[in-house]
DNA sequence: CCAGCTGTCAAACGAACGATTCAATCAACA
DNA sequence: TGTTGATTGAATCGTTCGTTTGACAGCTGG
């Protein structure tokens, strides 16, 4: 596996592709190699002569989808640290940082939004239950980092209550991104927003709340919450 | 499959028992009839001729897990809204009333509690992809009612900012059921409550706090939020 | 005593799976 | 142009899958 340095065209990038758009689709274990090679209009042998096996060409894929993501985060936590230069960053800025980069990298994929996006949940939802290791590696990292970041921004919430939160957290997240479109039936006859930059807002503030429980605002109580976050 | 009477005992009751660990322990696809059988200690062609399908199986495992978990749900939040008759009910009771069942139930399982709370993530986490149409329309109406409940709770919320908002919570409750253990870890050195009843209610608490969010408390806005729910 | 139903069993079915083989093909360079 | 190494293609490997078959045992009611 190595460094794996990412094809930016050729029969690797064609396989890739396939697989991904198959597993956002249907979900890693449904996927054959078949189905992928069908796609990508390439010979069964393909996948195990350009990555070994199938299960090394998921990884490709997962590394692939994660890594940008990964690394977006850090970047604006970092930026985020930077900006507010050792004090603690506003909890809605870090949350954001955790669910803004899913939506950035979006875009850039080759994918439509929504099978990205369940691509994505499928992947999360999977931690610590056949991830790659060192796709898993990233994440541990990078989930303490936000751990420490929220831990700073809440200092008087007790650590492991904060670890529980920020587990209820990312579950609404892997929960929003592989169905994203449930509620919105429940809601009769009217019609509801659905770009996930929005749906992402209103997890932050979710999150924050959930976040925040039992802590006592320390300056202006009677104001609004939206005083302390302004987007 | 009709009314699907649960069976007490004989073949199909260990066929069910077996299938049901293994489901939990691997997750439904990774299992097969053959796998089922050996633990049951029965023949392959058992699964066909109880069942009539590996399928049809899984429909019965599913509707024993969760249907119980249904009905004491439905139950409690009925008992709630005796209680306060026609009053809303407090948001607190309402989530316990979601997430309370589920342990409940696992007491009377035959899994370990560990085993249990995985299968029925598994299970929750497939929603509208996968569940038996039976079940599906269960859960859809059970959904309803919940929804109302909380929408009398909080009558300040729009309606669809209330269905993402427990779209998150459901998330969060999955997740936690699923990766039980994961956050512990990155809690250095100290020794971390596990029992799932603990945990369920920092659930309730932080999906609480999310739910409200931006809700002013009406009276007595500078008591802590204890004051809300005494439990 | 035996016809009829219920359940179990070993065996086999066809299909699909991941992986491999080996010859054919292609591209690049001497 | 001839040679070499990289890539592709069709065919096949051994396994495993869900399902089906048909023989056989156990029991029951007439």
């Amino acid at each position: 596996m190595r460094q794996m340095i990412l094809p930016e065209s050729g029969p690797k990038r064609k396989l890739l592709d396939a697989a991904e758009r198959l597993f956002a689709e249907r979900g890693m274990d449904a996927v054959s190699i078949r189905d992928v090679t069908d796609v990508a209009k390439a010979n069964v042998a393909a996948v195990n002569y350009h990555f070994g096996s199938r299960e090394a060409m998921m990884s490709w894929v997962i590394a692939r989808v994660v890594g940008p993501i990964h690394e977006e985060r850090l970047a604006r936590l970092d930026g985020l640290e930077r900006k507010w230069s050792g004090k603690a960053v506003p909890l809605e800025e870090i949350i954001d940082a955790i669910a803004g980069p899913v939506v950035g990298q979006a875009s850039k994929s080759g994918l439509s939004e929504s099978l990205f996006y369940k691509l994505v949940g499928r992947i999360f939802a999977q931690r610590a239950d056949g991830l790659p290791q060192e796709i898993e590696a990233q994440l541990v990292h990078e989930d303490d980092r936000f751990k420490r970041a929220v831990a700073k921004a809440l200092p008087t919430v007790a650590e492991d209550e904060l670890a529980w939160r920020m587990h209820f957290m990312r579950g609404g997240l892997i929960h929003l991104l592989t169905h994203q479109g449930l509620p919105q039936r429940q809601v009769r006859g009217r019609s509801v927003e659905t770009s996930m930059a929005g749906l992402v807002s209103r997890w932050v503030q979710f999150s924050a709340a959930g976040l925040r429980e039992g802590v006592e605002p320390l300056t202006a109580p009677k104001k609004g919450p939206q005083e302390l976050f302004d987007f």
